[in-house]
DNA sequence: CAATCAGGTTTGTGACGCAGACTTGTTTGC
DNA sequence: GCAAACAAGTCTGCGTCACAAACCTGATTG
């Protein structure tokens, strides 16, 4: 449990990242509004995403203004997987005091 | 997502909290062993726990030694549950590109 | 051409997780 | 009987992080 992935694990990228899992590429402008963050959180949590390989980050133009794209890597892809194995796990173990599951 | 509860998604308090949820009352030493935490870390995240009033903390003698037993309050039981419900419904939605559940 | 805005990046700050040093009291070796 | 070691925790210091505010660069508008 104490080796769980610290970059998949804070919230606000495990949110970025479950986005890019379904998404496959999109755009800063919609992440800033989907997830909440301010730019420079963003911009922040992005980079460290791309410093550990699990996401790449394409900067490009949209006619004149810049745009900044991500996609997640088949090594993001695979963290994600792993930390979400992971972490079901030990959900589930944590599961049965819960007496109606409603 | 943002809204999660830090005091409880933090792994090493996390692990703490699921022993908890077991045992119902457990002391110092214990906790060190299972946890793999140093006396530092450990006593700070107690400390932690305790002051969010997940859970009480008693301190006793057996004989002459100092024993210090901590055991979960309601409140930190549903603070648990409602992570646990809270993180698995995150996790089943990113559970669908995971093809083979073996 | 000054002001505004879009799209991001860099900086500053408070909190945190972690481990090592310190504390208090007890037990053991000589 | 006293020094040395040990047990059970707490306190301190350090590196890192999450977050937001300030800043930057270039395009657009009054």
């Amino acid at each position: 449990m104490d080796d769980v992935d610290r970059i998949v694990h804070e919230p606000a990228r495990l949110t970025i990242l479950a986005l890019l899992s379904k998404v496959q590429e999109v755009d800063f402008i919609f992440l800033m509004r989907e997830t909440g963050l301010t730019k420079g959180n963003l911009s922040s949590h992005l980079a460290k995403l791309e410093e550990a390989a699990y996401i790449e980050i394409k900067k490009q133009f949209r006619g004149k203004i810049p745009l900044t794209l991500a996609r997640m890597t088949p090594k993001g892809r695979a963290a994600l997987q792993s930390y979400r194995k992971q972490m079901s796990g030990l959900l589930r173990r944590l599961g049965e005091p819960l007496a109606d599951p409603s």
